[in-house]
Parts: C-alpha cells; structure tokens; sequence
DNA sequence: AAGTGATTTAAACATTTGATTAAATCACTT
DNA sequence: AAGTGATTTAATCAAATGTTTAAATCACTT
C-alpha cells in the first residue's frame, strides 16, 4: 500500500502543491503536511524548497516537450499523422494535468533562464524536419506559425479553462467533451483538406 | 512633472509588479519601494495586500474583457470585420502589456471567483449573436470553438513567448514582426475565403 | 546485544512579511 | 497665527516562513 518512499511524497506533493499555487505560494509546511512527513525532512532530502521546486519544474516541463519533440522530428511520419498524433497525445496529457500548462508557462515567463538548454535542442532538430514537410504538403505556414497554432490551438482551452468555464461557454461538465471533439477539429483546421 | 497621486504611485507600482511576479511573490515593501512611498500608505489607502491585489486584477481583466464584448455583441459588423477587429485590437493590447495574458489567466486559474460576473454578462449577450453570424457566414464552429481559436491564436504566442523565444522558432527581436503579421493570418485561418 | 549510519522528530532560530501605532508634518480654514 | 483634519513617517508588532540543530529512533551488521 504506503509503498512510497520520503523522497517520492514529498516530490509528489511538491508537485500537486506548487502546480495548484505557484512557487511564492507554497509553502515548505504545507509541502510537509501534504507529504505526510516532518518538515525537516525537506530539507535533509532536498536542500531547499527553491531546489524541490527546480525538480519539479524541470520535471513537468519534460512532460511538455517530450510528448512534441520526437513526433515532429520523425521524418517518416506524414505532416497530417504528425498534427494527429501531437494533438491527441497532448490533449490526453492536459487533461490528466490540467494545471500543467498554465503553470509552466507561467513559471517560464518567470524564470526564463531555467528551460533554455532542452527546448533549443529539441527546436534545432525539429524544424528544419516541419519546414521541408509544409512546403512538401502545400501548407502556406512557417514552422513558428505551425507549432505556434497547433499548440495554441491545444494548449489555450487549458490555459484558459477558467475563463471558458466562468463566461458560460462551456459548462464544467462539458469542458471534457470540448475538448475532446476538438482533436478531431484541430486536425483538419490546421492541415485543411 | 510629478503629479501623480500617492494612490496612483501605488496602484502603478502594484500594477507592475504584480504583472510581473504574481500575487505572493510581491511583498508590500517592494511596492512601497517601486511608488516611492512609505510603507504604511500602502495599508493607509488601500487598506490590504489583497485589496489592491483585487483592484489591480480587476483592472487588467477589465482590459481584456472590453477589447472584445462590444465588437462581438455588435449585429451590425459583418463576422469577417469582427475578426480582424479584435485581432488588431488584441494584438496591439498585447503588445503594450505582454504580461498581461498569462497573468490574467494564472490568477483566474488561481482565483475563480473573482472574476465570473463580468464574464457572464459579456456572453450571454454576444453567444447568440455569434451563433448566428457563423450559421450565416456557413462557417462550420460553434461559439465556443469560435472564441476559443481567435483568443488561443492571437494570445497563445503572449502566453508562451518564452517558450517560443528560448526555443529559437522566433528571435527575440523578430517577436514584434512576428505576431504583427500573424494580425493578417488569423483572419485568414478563422474565416477562410 | 552492541554498534553504526541513515532517517525522523520536536524545538528553535533568524528573517521576512503584512499590518498597526503614535507622533510628526502638511494643507487649508478661520 | 492658531486650529483642524488629512497625510506621511519611523518604529514596532505578531505571525509566518525557510532553515538548522541536536537528540531520538530506526534498520542493519557484527
């Protein structure tokens, strides 16, 4: 059952804590409480909560990337495959971790320095991969405008679910088919038949 | 020369740094600090942290919601010329306040209550009408989606223009270019010809 | 069972933080 | 110039917060 080790609760209430609140917000006590574990722990384990937060950031922001990354590098896969494939996998991820989005970004517009090294990497493969596979498929779209939309188009209902959801737009018990018929849609708004 | 108020200093200090680093991470001295003013004036005017967080929230989010309520609830401007309005007026907003999205919408994300009656109201007035529009134009969205792909596609690269940046599709300094010529594409890819 | 190092605990520490107080200063009226 | 209320200031308060300490407990070896 409680087959958890110290580091793992902690991590994983870190996790749940600093997606929900943002850094600043958090505090190491209620980290503790949530784990389960005396508080002291945290920083025996970790050294500090700044440090607790880097895993998790850099963890969540893996999550990101690497559901794109290797899909938009393939160049086996077709453009239309690719657009599918990203926007199912990432629908799935997000709505398993709905606060993922907001939260990343947010800390990304906060601590720029911190991603730098794995987006760069994964940008330099992939683009010149999409750049050749749009003017292939007659796509009119620059790589930036590509990624830009896709993700835009993904992303955006998560990011803004609040606003969605508080304007009456969609009801909260309709958010999960919202977005759900809109994998289907995404595909054909962004690769037009 | 200086004919700022002390509650002008305060509230644009607030405004700037709230912008920028989120409710908690602000502390009362900084804002004191950034207006030129004594602490306790903070406290004196405005009576809380979290009062002049709420002025200042509602303020930005005002910004946002006003852009686009009365250009969507307008029956007489074509569907065509509704979209290129807020993509002009959007984008420029934007480009003036580049914090403003994801700062709006952590704190909505964060905070739902605060913002749900101004929201309300927008839509109930604009949703027909939009519905309507796109029955007439033959375009095949609903509302929802309608809203959901303008506000992604023009706010999505505000959002995540860190993203974008550090991963090299876009050069900091082409940022500007960037989004000014997506202004003509968004009315493309919404309402195609 | 004693010893040993890792883990956990309760308590404490030094700062930071939001807020308040009481006195000082200012602007304005009489 | 004296009086009055609004504004500003320096100092202080109590609580919260990240971290550390030293002792206690645990798991495991000899």
């Amino acid at each position: 059952m409680e087959a958890l080790t110290t580091e793992q609760k902690i991590v994983n209430a870190a996790n749940k804590l600093f997606s929900q609140k943002g850094f600043a917000a958090t505090k190491t006590r209620e980290i503790a409480d949530e784990a389960g574990i005396n508080l002291a722990l945290l920083n025996y384990y970790f050294g500090s909560k700044e440090n607790l937060f880097k895993i998790v950031v850099k963890e969540k922001f893996r999550m990101l990337v690497e559901v794109m990354a290797p899909i938009l590098s393939d160049k086996e896969i077709p453009l239309r495959d690719k657009v599918e494939s990203i926007t199912n996998n990432y629908t799935d991820l997000l709505l398993e971790n709905e606060e993922l989005p907001i939260f990343v970004l947010n800390e990304w517009s906060l601590n720029k320095e911190m991603f730098a090294e794995i987006t760069l990497n994964a940008r330099k493969i992939a683009q010149p991969v999409i750049e050749n596979q749009l003017k292939e498929s007659g796509v009119e779209l620059s790589a930036a405008d590509f990624i830009t939309n896709i993700l835009g188009l993904i992303m955006f209902p998560f990011v803004a679910k609040q606003l969605i959801i508080s304007s009456g737009l969609v009801k909260e018990e309709e958010f999960l088919t919202f977005v759900t018929e809109r994998k289907e849609k995404i595909k054909e708004w962004i690769v037009k038949k």
